[in-house]
RNA sequence: GGGCACGUGGCGGAAUUGGUAUACGCGCCGGUCUUAGGAACCGGUUCCUCGCGGAUUGAGAGUUCGAGUCUCUCCGUGCCCACCA
């Protein structure tokens, strides 16, 4: 038996997996498919990242079950291979990047094959391989006939550095996502993708997919689907009649009565349209406004600015009041209208507003609460009751405490309160009701808010449903001075006098809580729905009814609005799939007949993009003149390339028919193979180029080329691998883990191994170059393990080790379906332990266990199987199943606790019910001894668990 | 400001449905073998206490026979989004 040396075996059986092709996903097979997929890389010159190596062993150790478990399994690879890093370096070094792309794919190639992945390597494919972005461009050219690709002249997002246009998803904090540059505004006539066209469908169905719940909650977030109204408001120029009108969209039409005025964008076009007094001032404005760069702007911690239209009124159509217009910078031009009404008590955004410029505030939303569980939870199907009620704040201005009320004898806390008789005033009422509950009689009456609230919940009592409709009244003591209290008064309420600290934790009521937002001001903007008041015939209903009464009254329409935009799918680089398109004076823009794609990257001689912005092919008068496709005539290429999202939106396609000629992929071998069964990457991804791609798919799907609406149906992430203290992993910090050094040093299998345990597979963690050698230890046993080894037929492991070895099948099974690799090694570990203290393993029980450790360190598994004296390769071998007879039951021992303190342990017998459970436990020394002569109390007893006995 | 995670030994972390907290690994301490060891192997290792015993999952409260796990409040960390009407 050799000593265990990972570099003489790794190559070896690379090398001998490759021959036999074991790994190869067979097409037209009968048996059930299963189509794992990773994020293929870019292929930077700075090679494989530790990070890569993580979310690829994850999947390759799901393949290789699964391929054990008799699946037919395609898990694939290729190179994303276009994109800015290359271009640069390009033009850094004067190097063709189809030279670099090679030099550095061909790098990557050999890194992921010294790590004994299980790709399918006969499939690999490369997004810069012609033959490849054919496909891409006829992916591009079917939704330009759709009409979902479209020349538009629009602001970009312009990165001065790379001068290239980003799409709104790359810019962050309003630099470029690649370079850090401050990004500029440019007018630019771009391709877009009409991606909102999908928004309502991307956002719905991801209600079939099976994605981690917090991809989906961030797609739907980015997607930024909202249901609203369209309103109108007249436009009444003074002394003239009604001209115009502005059209805003509001998801909140319940609020109309509350709209005090409105506000359009600056690049409204009713800005310049309007005639009002004060055109020079809003001019210098909207300049100002358009001059600024989108993250000053869009700072929503900035104070507000604005000009109001002078001589100009909106008419509000619910109550034809007139408002006036303002033009601030906090409504944007590219979401809903352009244009808002603005409800200052109801939206934060337009009470910073309205407090700047000293507008009116208008409440129409009460808040209200409903009691759903416990005492108060309302009763179904009776009426309710409404009464008219004060709510008595009362401070001792002495203490700053506040006067609270205690319900005695049931757990009810709050301020004192009564109920207030038609026409009453309020705050007599309140005086009133203090005196009789409390006795004091000498308040100062300090404010009465404005703000009141309704309260629905069921009156025990009086066996009624209730809706208390709040006024709160605030007093200050004068004096402790008090009057005799009535008897059944006093029986009722405690008093008690509780500081500000203390309230938020004391209340229980409705009303109590609701005290600590206006317990200093009436500034609290109410932005949740609730019970309307103020709002003409409308008044007392609730806010989702009204929403859809309102917006009808006033002729509005039900819109549904996306924060989503289209993509900006033009680049003005080198290194990207041409656009096929050619534009032609007298036909415009023509599509590059099918048969002529691809339209290939032609060679240049310098890579940077022109100072005017353009594609260095622009200035290749050969390529960019051409003939039109339709009539012939002289034309002009599209000089605009792909952004680098293109090639990654349908990669996993073309995995599955890579070298098809005819066609991105054949409908019987997609209709086999697609979707994707699973799908692990970053979350970074999540709101790019997995929104992309989904889009891109469901097209394809509308046009026959797929036939699911979906691509992928689960999709996990993995978490990000910080260099060692918790920090990025960056080159410039100069703390790059370089996987080829950890190959050489402890192999790839430790290095595979030691991925997967250093911790939660969805959790970011940091390298830890001492931990490693753990794993390293742990195959090291594993390979001298294989002595134990044993072909005599008597031999046989401990009772317990048996159930172990059944255990641990089972566990690793469903920990690798569910991500939990670092238990399943750690499973893997205890179990070793185990085995190393047996005299002697039988050889299919030790082929059990190397079966288990075939996914995770496949090398020295398929060595170890072989030197048994094995012919296949371990990594065909079929899956162990656990035998649930092997497993003995460990819940025999049963555990007793004495006040919730474990004080001891037995072992019980078969079949024992819980009375002899019972006996059995209080019969043990230890626990006579914290009983006592005392008399349990309680005693919970949970077969095969525990016995908890309570003594007082 | 909003959303989503998360907080357990010196460190990474484990703990189906609430049921023996600290598994597994690193590190550290002691030992064996060695000329030696930063190698390997064996043993120990949450904290306080000589011990009996007690304490402990960011802090505080609640529900429970029993809480790392459920509820609430607070503190802290990470990620994503951020004037989206």
């Amino acid at each position: 038996m050799n000593t265990y040396d990972h570099s003489k075996i790794e190559k070896k059986w690379q090398r001998e997996w490759e021959k036999k092709g074991i790994y190869e996903a067979q097409d037209g097979s009968l048996a059930k498919k299963f189509y794992p997929l990773v994020e293929f890389p870019f292929p930077s010159g700075a090679g494989l990242h530790t990070g890569h190596i993580r979310s690829y062993t994850a999947m390759d150790i799901v393949a290789r079950k699964r391929r054990m478990q008799g699946e037919n399994v395609l898990y694939p690879i290729g190179w994303d291979a276009f994109g800015l890093p290359t271009e640069n370096y390009a033009i850094k070094t004067g190097r063709p990047p189809k030279d670099v792309t090679k030099e550095n794919t061909d790098n990557f190639r050999r890194q992921l094959q010294s790590l004994g992945l299980s790709f399918d390597w006969s499939r690999e494919v490369d997004t810069t391989d012609p033959g490849y972005y054919r496909w891409t461009q006829w992916i591009f050219i079917q939704m330009y006939k759709k009409g979902l690709a479209y020349k538009a002249k629009t602001e970009i997002n312009w990165c001065p550095k790379d001068k290239i246009g980003l799409a709104n998803e790359e810019v962050v904090n309003g630099c470029c996502e690649r370079c850090g540059t401050p990004v500029e505004k440019r007018v630019k006539e771009q391709w877009m993708l009409a991606i909102t066209k999908y928004a309502d469908r991307l956002y719905a169905d991801l209600d079939k997919v099976d994605y981690l719940e917090k991809i989906k909650i961030q797609q739907r977030n980015w997607i930024g689907r909202s249901e609203g109204a369209e309103i109108d408001f007249a436009v009444k120029a003074s002394g003239a009649a009604v001209s115009d009108k502005i059209r805003v969209f509001t998801t909140r039409p319940d609020t109309l009565f509350g709209v005090t005025y409105v506000v359009i964008a600056p690049e409204h076009e009713l800005v310049s349209k309007l005639s009002y007094k004060n055109k020079s001032e809003v001019g210098a404005y909207v300049a100002a406004a358009k001059k600024m760069d989108d993250i000053a702007r869009t700072d929503a911690q900035k104070e507000k600015t604005g000009v109001r239209l002078d001589g100009v009124m909106a008419i509000n159509p619910a109550n034809s009041e007139e408002v006036p217009i303002f033009v601030s910078d906090y409504v944007l031009a590219t979401y809903g209208t352009g244009a808002v009404m603005a409800v200052p008590a109801h939206d934060v955004r337009d009470r910073a507003f309205a407090t700047k410029f000293k507008l009116p505030i208008r409440r129409v939303i009460e808040p209200a609460f409903k009691g759903l569980s416990g005492d108060g939870a309302i009763e179904p199907g009776l009426p309710f009751i409404k009464r008219d009620a004060v709510c008595i704040v009362v401070r001792d201005p002495k203490t700053g405490a506040y006067l609270c009320n205690s319900w005695k004898g049931i757990h009810m806390h709050g301020l004192f309160t009564g109920g207030v008789e038609q026409g009453e005033d309020l705050v007599e009422a309140a005086r009133r009701e203090i005196l009789e509950e409390t006795g004091y009689k000498n308040l100062k009456h300090i404010r009465t808010s404005p703000i009141a609230i309704n309260t629905f919940f069921y009156h025990r009592v009086k066996k009624q449903n209730r809706h208390a409709h709040f006024t709160f009244v605030f007093f200050d003591l004068e004096n402790g001075e008090r009057a005799p209290v009535d008897e059944k008064e006093a029986a009722l309420h405690e008093i008690v006098w509780k500081k500000k600290t203390e309230l938020k934790n004391f209340f229980t009521v409705f009303e109590g809580e609701f005290i600590l937002n206006i317990l200093d001001s009436d500034d609290y903007v109410n932005v949740d729905d609730g019970v309307l008041s103020d709002s003409g015939s409308f008044s007392g209903l609730e806010s989702a009814d009204a929403r859809r009464k309102i917006a009808e009254a006033v002729g509005g329409k039900q819109v549904i609005r996306y924060k989503l935009r289209d993509w900006i799918f033009s680049r003005q680089r080198y290194w990207g799939e041409p656009i096929p398109m050619i534009s032609c004076e007298k036909c415009g823009w023509v599509p590059v007949p099918e048969k002529d794609l691809p339209v290939e990257l032609p060679k240049v001689d310098k890579y940077e993009p022109t100072d005017t912005g353009e594609s260095p092919l622009s200035l290749i008068s050969k390529w960019v003149e051409t003939k039109c496709p339709t009539c012939e005539g002289p034309a002009r290429r599209e000089t605009d390339v792909m952004p680098n999202w293109a090639g990654s939106s349908w990669y996993y396609l073309r995995y599955i028919d890579p070298k098809n000629k005819k066609a991105l992929a054949a409908p019987d071998k997609v209709a086999y193979w697609a979707p994707v069964d699973w799908y692990n990457g970053g979350m970074e991804h999540t709101t790019l180029h997995l929104l992309y791609s989904r889009f891109w798919h469901k097209f394809l799907f509308d046009i026959g080329a797929v036939n699911t609406d979906e691509p992928y149906m689960k999709r996990t992430s993995h978490g990000l691998i910080l260099a060692e203290g918790g920090v990025k992993m960056s080159k410039s910090l100069g703390n790059v883990v370089n996987p080829d050094e950890l190959v050489g040093i402890y192999g790839a299998d430790a290095l595979r191994v030691y991925e997967m345990f250093m911790g939660p597979f969805d959790q970011a963690i940091a390298w830890d170059s001492k931990s490693i050698i753990g794993p390293r230890r742990f195959i090291e046993r594993f390979h001298a393990l294989s002595e134990k080894s044993s072909e005599d037929k008597a031999a046989a492991l401990s009772k317990e080790t048996q159930s172990l070895l059944h255990r641990t099948i089972a566990k690793v099974s469903a920990d690798i379906e569910s991500m939990g690799f670092n238990t399943a090694v750690s499973a893997l570990m205890i179990l070793i332990n185990a085995l190393e203290k047996e005299a002697a393993i039988p050889r299919a029980d030790f082929e059990t266990f190397a079966k288990l450790v075939a996914p995770f360190a496949p090398h020295v598994a398929e060595d170890i199987w072989a030197e048994i004296g094995n012919k296949g390769s371990i990594h065909t071998s079929a899956w162990p199943v656990a035998d649930a007879s092997k497993i003995v039951e460990e819940a025999l021992k049963v555990v007793v606790q004495v006040n919730g303190k474990v004080r001891g342990a037995f072992i019980a017998e078969r079949g024992m019910d819980k009375d002899a459970l019972e006996k059995a436990a209080l019969a043990l020394d230890e626990v006579k001894k914290w009983v006592g002569d005392k008399k349990p109390e309680k005693i919970v007893v949970v077969p095969g668990k525990l016995v908890s006995i309570v003594v007082r």
